[in-house]
DNA sequence: CTTGTGTCAATTGTCGACAATAATCAATTT
DNA sequence: AAATTGATTATTGTCGACAATTGACACAAG
C-alpha cells in the first residue's frame, strides 16, 4: 500500500554520487580524494565518506595506499584488456547457464532488448547505446541464475563504464553493435552451446579489441 | 639490507583475524557481529572494526543491514552451488589464458604443486590437503596472468573456505582428489583446449555436487 | 491467552578532535 | 647547481562521545 520511505543512507548516496563523477569524468583519473574536502562537499563527516570510498575502492574505481590517501583509479589499457577478458569468461558461463533453464518470457526480454538496440542505433545517444547495450548483456548474466556471478559481473560493469566513459566515443557502429547480438539470440534459441560460446566469445571480443586500441590511441 | 618493519594496519589485521575466526568455526554463521564487542577484543576503537568489517562484507563473508549490524553469513547449499559453478566458469577461463602464455617454469611449479598433494594425501592434515588444492587451483588461476580475474578468485577463496569448514571433512579420498588433478596437468601440458575444459569442470564439478551434498546432509 | 502499546537498554550512524605520518618547500652544504 | 637536511603544512588513522534507531520486555486491554 504504501511505498518505503527513502532511507537517508548517506554511504550509497556518497558513493553513487562519485560513482557517476568518475564515470562522468568530472573525477579524472589518478585525481586525489581528500576526504576532508569530500566530507565539505557532501555536508558530512569524514567517516562516511571513508566507508564510501572503501565500499568504492572494492569495487575497482579507486584505489588507495596507507596514510596516503585515495585516488581515482588510473586505467591502463593492460587492466582494461584484463576486465574484457574477464568479461568473456564470465558471460560465457553465464549464458551457458540460462542455455539450461531460460523462460520463454525470459527470452522474450532479450529480445525486445535486443530491438531496443536498433531503435536506439537511429535516435538515441551514446550514453544510452552503451547503457542498453550493457542492460542486454546484465540480463543474460542474470538469467544464468547465479547470484555470485552477477556481482561481480555489476563490479566489472563499473570499471567497464569507467572506461568507455575515459573513451569517449563507441568503438563501432550502432546499427552494427546491434547486429551482432542476432547470433547470440539465434544460438540461445536453439539451445546450441558452442554456437553461443563462439558468439559471444566473438562479440565481447570485437569490443575488448577495440576498446583497448582506442585506449591505447589516446595514450594511456 | 634490513627487513621492512612490521606495518600495523589494524584493518588488516582485524580483517584476517575474523576471516581465521570464521574459517576455524570460532564465529558461527548468522553469528552476530557488534562493533563495541570486537573493539574491546581487539583493544582498538569502533573505527577500524567497521572498516574492517565492511571489507569482509564486500568479500562475501559477513552481511549487513543498516541499522541492525554484522552477522556472519549464514551459506546456504544454494550460495555454494552458485559460487563453485562461478569458480568452474573463470577457472576455465583462466587455464584457456595459461594455456597460450604458461612457461616450463610456471609449469614445472604446477607439477610440483601437484606431487605435494600426493605426499599430504599420506602424511597431512585436512587443512593442509584443502590449502593445497587450494594452492593449485590459486596457480593456475594466477598463470592466466589476469590480475582482475586472480582478485574475483581469492573473493571466492574465503567463502569457500568458511563452506568447507563449516562441513568439516574432505568431500573424498585424498588419493583420489591427487589424481584428479593429472588430466589437468596432461591436457596443459599438450596444449589441449578441449580437454583441459573437461577435466575441469569435471574436477571442479566433482567438488562443487560433494560438497552442496554434504552441506545439505548437515541441514543446511 | 492473545494482541497491542509504551518503556528501556543496546547498538549503530555520525561527528569533531587529536596524534602520527607523508608531502612540500626553503635553507644549507658539497 | 644538485643534493641533502630540516621545518612546515596537509592529510590520514584512530579515538571517544552523542543522537537516532532498533529489539526486547513488561504491562495493559480485549
Amino acid at each position: 500500500m504504501f511505498s518505503a520511505l527513502e532511507t537517508t543512507d548517506l554511504v550509497q548516496q556518497i558513493a553513487r554520487q562519485i560513482i557517476n563523477a568518475v564515470a562522468d569524468g568530472q573525477l579524472k583519473p589518478g585525481e586525489r580524494l581528500t576526504e576532508l574536502r569530500l566530507s565539505k562537499e557532501f555536508g558530512t563527516s569524514r567517516a562516511p565518506v571513508r566507508e564510501a570510498l572503501r565500499l568504492l575502492e572494492s569495487q575497482g574505481l579507486v584505489v588507495s595506499s596507507p596514510r596516503r590517501g585515495f585516488f581515482v583509479r588510473t586505467l591502463t589499457s593492460d587492466d582494461l584488456r584484463d576486465i574484457y577478458e574477464l568479461r568473456i569468461g564470465m558471460e560465457i558461463h553465464a549464458a551457458d547457464l540460462a542455455l539450461q533453464r531460460i523462460s520463454d518470457r525470459e527470452f522474450g526480454l532479450l529480445r525486445a532488448q535486443a530491438d531496443k538496440l536498433y531503435e536506439l542505433a537511429e535516435e538515441g545517444s551514446i550514453g544510452e547505446q552503451i547503457f542498453a547495450d550493457f542492460t542486454f548483456h546484465r540480463m543474460l548474466c542474470a538469467f544464468g541464475g547465479n547470484a555470485r556471478l552477477l556481482k561481480v559481473y555489476d563490479d566489472l560493469a563499473v570499471e567497464m563504464r569507467a572506461g568507455i566513459t575515459l573513451i569517449g566515443k563507441l568503438y563501432d557502429d550502432p546499427h552494427k553493435i546491434a547486429e551482432t547480438h542476432e547470433p547470440i539470440l539465434e544460438a540461445l534459441k536453439n539451445k546450441d552451446r558452442a554456437k553461443l560460446r563462439e558468439a559471444l566469445r566473438y562479440h565481447i571480443g570485437v569490443a575488448r579489441d577495440e576498446v583497448v586500441k582506442l585506449f591505447k590511441d589516446m595514450g594511456a
